[in-house]
DNA sequence: AACTATACATAAGAAAATTATGTATATTTG
DNA sequence: CAAATATACATAATTTTCTTATGTATAGTT
């Protein structure tokens, strides 16, 4: 696990990229798909995960559908056509970003394909 | 430049980074020298670096001496011996962090070399 | 039966940034 | 030479984003 504030902001385009490449997916789903792919490196807590789900669903981005799975109820979040855009968006700027912020951080690696320069 | 939310967390490892490097520098120093390096892309606002200038020298991370240019002061900052420490761990968890966030939002470049897979 | 996992939600508080404002000197430009 | 821009610091109010804690409830495992 990273310490907590260098998480910050990367939460909304990880959402964005896993509803874009999955549809349709609920919140725990994407919890523990995070922690798969992750290697569990970064847990995403509940408590950040469903209040910007909430923000997304008011905002437009993602529309909701209750799914009954025996006695209990699953909400499923997909991207809406906007959303859909803002998705591409988003991530493509984070991709983008962390290039930039590579000059700084580690500036040998130029391109990012090794020596080149 | 980038959606504001985009640059949360990374301040203080951009800031420590340029300590290791430069060894001194000024806080107007640095944000010059981000924009530099990132080609007017990242632009640190006074209100985030001020605070945060003044919060590691209280931590004991960074030390200061002023310096009188004309009638001007300058606040030079150096990382401590702590500090340097610091920086290293916190940079290197930076970079590691930028590669495991690559396995969720670009998953094709497994290994950051290209089509190594 | 007890513990862990699944599945949602919210509330209080902390952390980190934005935006706005203030002060003052130095340099460039019309 | 006056006005605008750049250099150089600082802080305060507010917003955004996350952590931590708590709550509820069902399902599966030991």
């Amino acid at each position: 696990m990273y310490s907590k504030e260098i998480l910050k902001g990367t939460l909304k385009p990880i959402i964005l990229k896993l509803l874009q490449e999955q549809n349709r997916m609920y919140g725990y789903e994407i919890t523990q798909r995070v922690k798969e792919l992750t290697e569990g490196k970064i847990n995403i807590t509940e408590g950040a995960l469903y209040p910007l789900l909430h923000k997304l669903e008011a905002e437009g981005v993602v529309t909701t559908d209750l799914e009954n799975i025996g006695k209990r109820v699953r909400k499923y979040y997909k991207l809406t056509s906007d959303g859909s855009t803002i998705a591409q968006d988003l991530v493509e700027e984070f991709l983008d970003f962390m290039v930039t912020i590579k000059h700084v951080l580690d500036p040998n690696l130029k391109s990012g394909y090794g020596l080149s320069k």
